[in-house]
DNA sequence: TGATAAAATAGACAATGTGTAGAATTATAG
DNA sequence: CTATAATTCTACACATTGTCTATTTTATCA
């Protein structure tokens, strides 16, 4: 009777195919069970509120079994949201040329597209999408996302901007990008997705390249 | 020899000028401690890693004594939100005109305004606007700040919107701003606010006004 | 199919942190 | 000064975690 060694702790030191040894199917399927629950609890109670043995009474297996593939209950989540995150940027950087002439309509295009290719990840991955954005577990999740948003900007711009000086600091037009993105992205997956990605893209996409000057407001006040 | 019974649990009920009582300086003393040695243990180590012990040894007090005040973890970082956010929304609300004619410059200076107080705000509790900004402790926190701009922006869109039909959902809009703009307020703060307030208010006053199209973008592509 | 190794199970266990209670001590208000 | 109320110390019951062991179940491969 072998003693119950963790099975592979991590899925994160290998890519499973790339490994040499096959991956039990009963590993995989508990995995999968296990992270399916945890972000179901999460979204009907809240993070906190979510204990071990829950997740793996929702997941029909024994407590001790959790910890044969997880070293706790972060372990888990982030290891649910690297496969997805994975996931997309894979997609975002699949189809992207790799260079593209400064201020052209090719580049706008792109971007136009990534976002479009974002609000598609966020409706197919909904739930965990909004355990991510709720902010849900560790804090430092969203802001991972929200950084990674600002560098893929700061690397855009570095290889797009004409050499004329910027009008605001490339870190401040980042951070503007990433908030305003992940803010309607929230609201949109909170609120059951009420239109379509497509939709949501170019609405998003008007307001960060027009802004609501022409629209709604009255010009910039001069004093000040 | 009498109980020690909860002092008077959270200062939630009254506030402590309207009370007829003066709850003794001792515990006023005493509840100050608790709030800041809590942000700033948050800021040391993270919401999660900070047990009640910790906050009390920090603030020079015993474990019990932060019974006889608080419930929980969770009810001190919220007195000490609470406390913040009603002081902002006092001060925005102070110099806001109850009608502003719609489209007028009056409208757009005063929106102006407000934003560089959020700023000037910030500034001054930077450390639990940090604590709040980063969503340590409960998730919940940073998306009822969110929200509340949210509401702020729809109510002033109701207020000074024409009566055209808007080119996008005010929910839509409202979203954007409050998340570009809480997504800014994040990034100053952790990078040690480098542009002073007013030039940060005008930034993201000048971005959400005018777009950044006539600046580094080529114009939005047809196709799509 | 059958042998073997891996995975899952139940239960026990120490360790840690939480929230409550009682009794003694001390600072504050009147 | 005195009475009151806040604070402190100690102890305790409780919940949850993470580990370990022995045992059973099950996938994989020969």
């Amino acid at each position: 009777m072998p003693k119950p060694q963790p099975v592979n702790h991590p899925p994160s030191d290998l890519p499973p195919e790339a490994s040499e040894r096959r991956p039990d199917r009963r590993a995989q399927r508990t995995r999968q069970q296990l992270r399916d629950a945890l972000i179901a609890l999460i979204l009907e109670r809240g993070y906190d509120a979510v204990r071990v043995e829950d997740i793996t009474a929702r997941a029909n297996l024994g407590r001790a079994t959790f910890y044969l593939h997880y070293r706790d209950k972060e372990a888990l989540l982030l290891d649910s949201i690297r496969q997805t995150v994975d996931d997309l940027m894979a997609q975002v950087s699949a189809f992207a040329p790799p260079h593209l002439e400064a201020g052209s309509e090719a580049a706008a295009a792109w971007l136009q597209r990534a976002i479009a290719l974002v609000f598609d990840h966020a409706a197919e991955n909904a739930t965990l999408y909004r355990v991510i954005l709720r902010g849900e577990g560790t804090a430092a999740i969203s802001q991972r996302i929200h950084a990674m948003i600002c560098q893929a900007v700061i690397t855009y711009l570095d290889a797009h901007r004409p050499q004329q000086a910027p009008p605001v600091p490339a870190e401040v037009l980042a951070n503007y990008f990433a908030g305003a993105l992940l803010g309607l992205l929230t609201w949109w997956l909170e609120h059951g997705m009420p239109y379509p990605p497509q939709s949501m893209a170019e609405m998003f996409y008007r307001l960060f390249y027009e802004g609501i000057g022409h629209l709604t407001l009255p010009p910039i006040s001069p004093e000040r």
